[in-house]
DNA sequence: CTACGTTA
DNA sequence: TAACGTAGG
């Protein structure tokens, strides 16, 4: 099933850690975390990442031990965070109830519905990230004076937005349908042992001969996140028949076949619900001291847990210049 | 998401 | 050779 699919026809190269030094990259703050979440939990003695009450702190930890690959290479994360009910911008708990009732309204009505587009796309905000896990992830990278950007739908698709405009140099992910919200450069095994590895855009179109609504197209039919795509079309059966027929309904209607809400599924990635509607700083001011102290006083977590992270945080911001005074 | 064995 | 299903991380 569909995405897996994708790495099958984009065009992957790798980078050099070195060749990325002084860049700028739009990391899906969802997709970031929830990688660490479920790696710094496997190898974890238990009781470290949850408080006394319980709460899953894995993410600060996460945070800690993650953030110095970025610094150590000089490379500046733009954390684009989901909007949605799932992404809270203020604190009150007024407002979060009425988001958190207007989501359930949402995907209860979806689910009346039938409507399996926008069932997946609220879902897919929500995950599994927790509340307290959205915000103090925030508050953790805005005392490490990380740059956040709040997107108003999916962070992918917020990010590659922010590529294209120029104000990054690349998208982090994991995801491959970056490339279906036309992420022109995108960063994938950012937190690997080995060097990333650059998936482009341009040259995946040129290397099937496609354009970007083609790409999406024969994607739709391979099945997305939002859609199951059609039986017995794999990455190549999808690529001839687009190329052949030159677009998703030529292809169905030559083979018979339908897509539930293929329109809105290719609207949803021709056209995002993205904005322009942000601001960051790529020159980093950690409050190291404060960053340490919400992490182990105030969530109690092990001071030995995240020294090393600190450590190396403290080290290679300095060293890399991404500090204010470079 | 990746790897791999099975099936058309 | 391509697509699919399942298991593992």
């Amino acid at each position: 099933m569909g995405n897996a699919a994708l790495r099958d026809i984009a065009v992957l190269e790798e980078v050099p850690f070195e060749d990325l030094a002084g860049s700028v990259v739009a990391v899906d703050a969802h997709n970031w975390l929830y990688r660490y979440l479920t790696t710094t939990v496997k190898w974890t003695s238990s009781g470290k990442y949850t408080t006394a009450e319980g709460t899953e702190v894995a993410n600060l930890i996460g945070i800690v031990q993650g953030l110095p690959k970025f610094f150590e290479h000089d490379i500046t994360p733009v954390m684009v965070f989901d909007g949605g009910p799932s992404d809270l911008k203020t604190d009150e708990i007024e407002s979060r109830r009425e988001q958190r009732r207007t989501y359930e309204e949402q995907l209860e009505t979806a689910r009346e519905e039938g409507d399996e587009v926008a069932i997946a796309q609220l879902e897919s905000r929500t995950q599994r990230l927790t509340e307290t896990i959205q915000t103090t992830s925030r508050e953790l990278l805005s005392l490490l004076d990380v740059p956040v950007v709040e997107a108003p739908a999916e962070g992918e698709a917020q990010a590659a937005h922010i590529v294209r405009r120029g104000d990054a140099d690349y998208v982090g992910s994991e995801d491959y349908d970056a490339l279906l919200f036309g992420a022109p450069r995108t960063l994938r095994q950012l937190t690997s042992k080995g060097d990333p590895e650059l998936m482009d855009l341009e040259a995946t179109l040129e290397k099937h001969g496609l354009t970007l609504e083609q790409l999406i197209d024969a994607a739709i039919l391979i099945g997305t996140d939002f859609n199951p795509g059609v039986s017995g079309i794999g990455p190549k059966t999808a690529i001839s028949a687009i190329t052949e027929h030159g677009d998703l309904w030529s292809v169905l209607e030559a083979r018979g076949e339908t897509v539930e809400y293929g329109d809105r599924v290719r609207q949803l990635f021709r056209d995002p619900n993205v904005t322009d509607d942000y601001e960051f700083e790529t020159t980093l001011d950690p409050d190291l001291e404060a960053a340490r102290s919400f992490v182990v006083d105030e969530w109690g977590v092990d001071a030995d847990e995240v020294a090393r992270g600190f450590e190396r945080i403290e080290g290679s911001v300095v060293q890399t210049g991404l500090d204010r005074w470079s």
